[in-house]
DNA sequence: CGTCTGCTTGATCAGGGTCAACTCAGGTGG
DNA sequence: CCACCTGAGTTGACCCTGATCAAGCAGACG
């Protein structure tokens, strides 16, 4: 488009080896900041047991730093590593032919980015910070061989794939059969939880993503989204002030999770053998 | 292990006239049947290369038959083995609270069933076969340690894991921000490519589910589906007669591939990385 | 101070959900 | 053989949710 764009950080002028390297000068020279973690932070943020770890502590990850509105890795793009939120917000999009973004998550702590490349090699969607982002590269094949060696880990990377899987599962079905308010309530809900298992309030918090972006993962328009927020606050459910939302009423945002949708349907199954 | 594989039909050699039919004798009677599948069964259903496989030939994995309406797995259930399809057709339904089922997948021959159990340990998702099926039973303990032996397998597992990420990811997607016609067009020309793939015609194919699955699939009402079959029908995409489809003008289908988002958001990304 | 982006709110409209009537095919039993 | 039933599918009429269009406001920044 037509305007200039704040972020004034040249992308290209780093002169690291490895394509997924940023510039360590660019990215704020936090050389005295944690720019390596070794597996045991690893296993931490994965909620791997890392009991049996030992003789690998010299074995190190490196980090990397991107700020908000980077690009952390682009559709098609070659896959070698996975990345691992240490800090930071982020959202994962798919690019619909020409140029209609499609906002499939946002990642925060702890999650795990770029599973979609395993296949074909190449990452099937892309991801952009939403905030200074602290990440932690983890080459998947040394991932994998690492696996070998710890049978936790081997299991927990499995536990992740499908936990995934289990989530985007979760995702369509609620796209699939929930109204409007149940979506938003959904999201907020979520968005508590994964707040209060980061350590944080979970009736207190601040959105880092805008309205539109919020309509985009729950397959409505900014303006619906802007609208429920604003009737859920005017009935007291909660408290909106710009991205910060106050949780009022957490059972009322739980009732609404089921919506307009048939409801009980007949079920007639046979059940199966075994 | 138990056997007495009388085995007299080659993997290879499917010599019936439908994709969902299998050996009605074999189906009542299951000790004349394929009881047991081995590794490079396996391997090329999932299309793995077997070519390095052998000294394993004596390695088996149970078959079992499901009759239609029957249920494979229910939601919660202890988790411990994957199916792998052989034959027949089924769908995966997720159960929200109280009754309302949703359809989340139509699996078929070489689709794996089953992985959202991985995390958990129990099933995440129901399974009913729409039609006869013969399954190869799958203990996923066996299959990982298997993995380590055969490079080529484990990579195949993480790659199957991650595609149907892949897939989950797309619907996702689809079900945020297209239409109704887009929707049954794309549900059209997918089963379409899954008929090819098998080997049976993409242009002339018979559905196995229900207009109210179908529905369930894409988020619609089973009006919504059947009103827009008829409509493709009218203007000649599409010949309709109860459950079979003919592709009249696959391009068509096609170009209605995205629909009602909004188009051309304006796109403002730092480049991260390269 | 002007511009730009994010957000809110209102007015309008249409896609698709809901309800209902009817057809059709298959199955069952007298 | 036919009467009857059931469940799938089609089609029409109506209406509601949420998309679209539009105006206005507030905060960020040059």
């Amino acid at each position: 488009m037509l305007n200039t764009h704040t972020y004034e950080n040249p992308p290209g002028s780093n002169s690291l080896s490895a394509p997924w390297q940023i510039d360590p000068v660019a990215a704020g020279r936090q050389c005295h900041g944690r720019l390596w973690s070794t597996l045991k932070e690893v296993c931490n943020l994965l909620h791997v047991p890392s009991s049996h770890l030992c003789g690998d502590e010299e074995l190190l990850f490196q980090n990397v730093q991107f700020k908000s509105g980077q690009r952390i890795h682009a559709i098609g793009q070659a896959f070698d590593a996975l990345h691992l939120v240490h800090s930071g917000f982020l959202k994962t999009v798919l690019i619909d032919e020409y140029g209609g973004e499609q906002v499939l998550h946002f990642p925060m702590k702890g999650d795990l980015l770029g599973i979609d490349g395993i296949h074909a090699r190449c990452y099937a969607s892309e991801v952009v910070a939403l905030s200074e982002c602290n990440l932690i590269v983890l080459p998947f094949k040394k991932l994998i061989s690492l696996g070998k060696d710890h049978p936790e880990l081997e299991d927990t990377i499995y536990d992740l794939l499908s936990q995934e899987l289990v989530r985007k599962q979760g995702m369509a079905g609620m796209l699939g059969s929930m109204g409007a308010e149940a979506r938003v309530a959904r999201f907020l809900l979520a968005m508590a939880g994964r707040f209060e298992g980061m350590g944080y309030s979970g009736k207190l918090f601040n959105l880092r993503m805008t309205r539109h972006e919020i309509g985009s993962y729950l397959g409505l328009t900014l303006e619906t989204v802007s609208r429920t927020l604003s009737n859920f606050n005017e009935i007291g459910w909660i408290s909106v002030y710009q991205r910060t939302i106050e949780i009022k009423d957490q059972t009322a945002l739980e009732s609404l999770r089921r919506l307009p949708s048939s409801c009980s349907r007949p079920r007639k199954v046979v059940q199966g053998s075994l």
